[in-house]
DNA sequence: TGTTTAGATTTTACCTATTGACTATTTCCG
DNA sequence: CGGAAATAGTCAATAGGTAAAATCTAAACA
């Protein structure tokens, strides 16, 4: 059993200072306050030879920050919905994990199941002074509590997706117009004319956004997207699998098919495949939310928009500190996607 | 800009009585202290109407438990390597997520690069006080480490993967040696008899339990593993990929292939499929450590077994906590895989 | 030599909540 | 009616740090 380190206190005496003495030496920085060459170096040297280690408690009782960044995202029971997200949440933690090393910062994980937002405890913590910003990711959130949130001056950034009104909010956020622009005007540009589309739940902004890109990208062609080709999802393998054999079953020919998941691109491959119809030769299938890093499809579906996932961690970790310590007050980042056309194997 | 909350003090001085009389209200169970009834309603009510909430940074001063628990995961110069894994990771924190949320635990990201264990920083936030146990997932850990940690008497919890000679530590790990043997069998009971193995990383004790169980089943049968029929891999898609070509240009039959994560499954199966091989009808794919929850590749391999997620981030959360609270001071938990032989297409 | 003054450190107050020891009041019982 | 016991609550010490103000020392100046 390890001992627990000593008290500011023992350190004092240990060296025959006042423990004030030795608050500052660890605290201020060098030329801020003047303490002679020899005591700092006999402070630093007892330091190291009794193990001291300042009560972090104490140091944040007295209104020091946490260094504790919270990340609140969606609890299990909103996750096991949204299965495909997962790769995207460890690839942004990841992105943030460098800067927030450097910085020596901590993630703090909060799930977001609804009596976070009914009780208050973002507030709570806030209070409580546990954490010195807040990122939001992957979870819905209506636009009163954004508000709310907002209001009380508290750090925060919404990730990825934002209320829907959120002109004054701070976010970071991707372009999935552009994307998905990108994406049918490269298979328009193959030759494709009779376009599908998965989509995702018609009541988010992403899938708004999404099917706005498209519809903009065909009507630079004077085309327009065929309503009896549109199929509404949730981003599983099955309804990628169904809304493939009910389009194949139908009249409308179809020479490509637009999803708003990869998993719901490999549901599509795999009907595909059932009907001995061969991708992309027979017909093209693409992805509109593809998490980079992971490559399995690359092989199989020609083109894919990938989040910049890393790149948002990264942004998230450097806006919300900068946040924190006042350096800006407002922070809209808006990412492109990484356009991927996949012709790998 | 919402006020933060009042002091102890200045809810006593509303109610009209000493700070240490509030505190006791507050803190104490029931019958543990005496308070009148009147008394104690008036601070009640008179804290809600104030809004207080108690600085917790002063509680855990006095000593008191932070309720944040550690949980150590590769840094992102590891996980790369490792990305089939991903997907395991947040299953496991979804697990963790509904008894740490009832027990008002949260769970604190820390990031084991290098420095992580040659800092000794896992001490310093024991010492600091800063969490009150931790757990460890999917890092490589030597066991000088695990016996230091161990020695610490701070609470901990090795998950899935354990340093190899773990005697006395405290673990929640998979049976891979029965999985890997029900898989075997399984093939072999439906006719395989050409079976090849695309296995992990070597030095793993993992990698060495797997091939285990497979040597065993087909010793049951007076069968051996051929060793051209083995390949190393890094559990990524291309691995999978360029062992099956390598296969298939060979002159040994091949009937079923082994891989050691889902990832390479699907290389293998996008080999077999530029050979015009179906699975499972000319060549059947197994994969020994799967992602519960995800079902791509149900519809494409015929036999996985799915590591148990879920329990085992339900089971760490419920342990560490019993390990904190001193009504245990061992774990040492194996789970089985689940087994499931995949033909729902 | 007496007075400033800069420099180095200490003193003291404070941050907020907890808790063991203590006081004051009331009740009970022989 | 006096003393013991129960009741209701307060006081003061404590936890481990920070920072403003105070003090002490020695050099610098007139």
């Amino acid at each position: 059993m390890i001992k627990s380190g000593c008290s500011i206190r023992d350190l004092a005496s240990y060296v025959q200072v006042a423990p004030s003495t030795v608050s500052r030496v660890l605290n201020s920085r060098r030329n801020n306050v003047r303490i002679t060459e020899e005591t700092r170096k006999r402070i630093l040297d007892a330091a190291q030879e009794l193990n001291y280690t300042p009560n972090i408690h104490a140091k944040r009782l007295f209104g020091k920050k946490t260094n504790i960044i919270g990340l609140l995202v969606p609890s299990y029971e909103k996750m096991r919905r949204h299965i495909f997200e997962d790769n995207h949440l460890v690839r942004i933690i990841s992105g943030m994990e460098q800067y927030f090393q450097e910085c020596k910062y901590n993630l703090l994980l909060l799930f977001n199941d609804d009596d976070f937002i009914k009780e208050k405890r973002y507030l709570k913590l806030f209070m409580e002074k546990q954490i010195d910003g807040l990122l939001i990711w992957g979870t819905r959130h209506d636009e009163a509590w954004a508000r709310e949130l907002h209001e009380t001056g508290f750090p925060y950034i919404f990730l990825t997706n934002t209320p829907d009104d959120c002109e004054s909010l701070n976010y970071i956020k991707i372009d999935y117009r552009q994307a998905a622009n990108d994406i049918t005007r490269l298979l328009l540009n193959k030759g494709h004319r009779h376009i599908a589309l998965i989509r995702g739940k018609p009541y988010l902004s992403i899938t708004r956004d999404q099917e706005q890109g498209i519809r903009e990208a065909l009507a630079a062609e004077s085309l327009t997207l065929d309503e009896n080709m549109i199929f509404d999802s949730k981003y599983q393998f099955d309804d990628g699998y169904a809304a493939t054999r009910q389009l194949l079953a139908g009249k409308h020919p179809v020479s490509a098919i637009i999803t708003a998941s990869d998993t719901m691109a490999a549901g599509v491959i795999a009907a595909l495949d059932k009907h001995n119809l061969r991708v992309p030769d027979d017909v093209a299938v693409a992805s509109l939310d593809s998490v980079e890093g992971l490559n399995e499809f690359n092989h199989l579906s020609p083109v894919t928009a990938k989040v910049p996932d890393l790149e948002i961690g990264g942004a998230a970790s450097r806006q919300i500190i900068r946040l924190i310590d006042g350096k800006i007050e407002r922070v809209q980042d808006v990412f492109p996607m990484k356009m991927v056309s996949g012709e790998t194997a």
